[in-house]
DNA sequence: GTCTATAAGTTGATAGAC
DNA sequence: GTCTATCAACTTATAGAC
């Protein structure tokens, strides 16, 4: 996982990435209007202003404020698949400890990305009907590679589980929902939320049907 | 639980209010309007449209566009705790059924209202201060239920959780996101998202730290 | 109570100076 | 590449006819 600021993140990128440093301000404008105000009632010239230019330098670098929303959206989601793909694969029987690293994984990410990833998550219904396509297939990736250890999981017998596809979706919840609740000031910081969801949804699978 | 449609659930009120029948209307062309595009895009021109009355009509019957919004989400909050709040209370030692029982009545009624929930739940940050503060109060009234029964069912010795207060954030995660998963058409129906989100806090509770 | 017309302001996006 | 100026369209909310 990158060096993230804990506190509060605003950057658009996890750092590994070839954009103009302009466009990257203007992304990281966006992400501060959009999760304050949203997308729809945050203008191009809040944008701009946020990133220190003026009304009409946004579309040098995007084609539209949608363009510039996928944008951000989309490298949301691959940051999430990338942090997810850097874990080491479950040895046959140790499914467990994959499982709960990618709990820890998704749980901090969303912690430590938490403005980024409310506009990724909030503004997905704004985006254009192919934009929308491509950002559904990153997280039906995602939700692939949970589901593929938990099922892996059921089989070796370290797991069981009544239906592996329902328990992924609530995974997904409990690891995404964080950036409701999370406040960067309060009393519970990431590892609190990570062990949460680790005890809820492991023990879950360790003891289901008994 | 009133007798509310399981496919696809538009009207504004669960049966019990005093509004009048216009006023209705144009709630639940409002909660159509913003299901589908959002609260900002959605014009209030769009609204009186849905509700069949013409641009100027809906000042009649509520002072702005976020007073609608404001009614909308407080009935919404009000419905659910009355709904919880119907529930019998637990006898000592047999918090686990109402535990149960809350689960299901909160997956039950987002998924019978799934339209309403989203709006709900999705266009919160729209609301002027005071109103976002009287909704804030309804949703940690809401907390505040669950909690009694996960507190008073580790004091009698029938539940274990390490943090009762992150476990009912974890609840209201599960039995509210599937607002965002739900089909109406889909593989999954109201029961089957009901006995997962059971399956997997209860068996928490009884299995928790071992 | 509902309608049409309109006020007053804002929007996304473009054109052309520098 | 960035700026200012501007377009055409659209927004909420109000006023006054019926």
């Amino acid at each position: 996982m990158p060096a993230a600021n804990a506190q509060e993140d605003a950057t658009a990128d996890g750092g590994q990435d070839s954009l103009p440093a302009t466009a990257q301000r203007l992304l990281t404008g966006a992400i501060a209007c959009f999760a304050s105000k949203g997308y729809q009632a945050s203008t191009t010239r809040d944008i701009c202003n946020e990133a220190d230019l003026s009304a009409g330098a946004l579309y040098v670098y995007f084609e539209s404020k949608e363009h510039l929303l996928f944008e951000l959206v989309q490298r949301a989601h691959r940051d999430v698949l990338v942090a997810l793909e850097a874990l080491a694969p479950a040895e046959p029987g140790a499914e467990a400890d994959l499982l709960v690293a990618q709990i820890r994984t998704l749980t901090h990410w969303h912690v430590d990305n938490h403005l980024r990833a409310r506009v990724a998550q909030t503004e997905l219904p704004n985006l254009r009907g192919d934009h929308l396509a491509a950002v559904r297939r990153q997280r039906t990736s995602i939700e692939a590679l949970l589901r593929s250890t938990v099922v892996a999981g059921c089989e070796s017998g370290v797991f069981r589980c009544a239906d592996p596809q329902l328990f992924v979706r609530a995974t997904l919840s409990l690891c995404i929902d964080v950036i409701r609740w999370y406040n960067p000031g309060g009393h519970y910081g990431a590892d609190d939320l990570a062990r949460s969801n680790v005890d809820i949804l492991h023990t879950y699978l360790q003891h289901a049907g008994q």
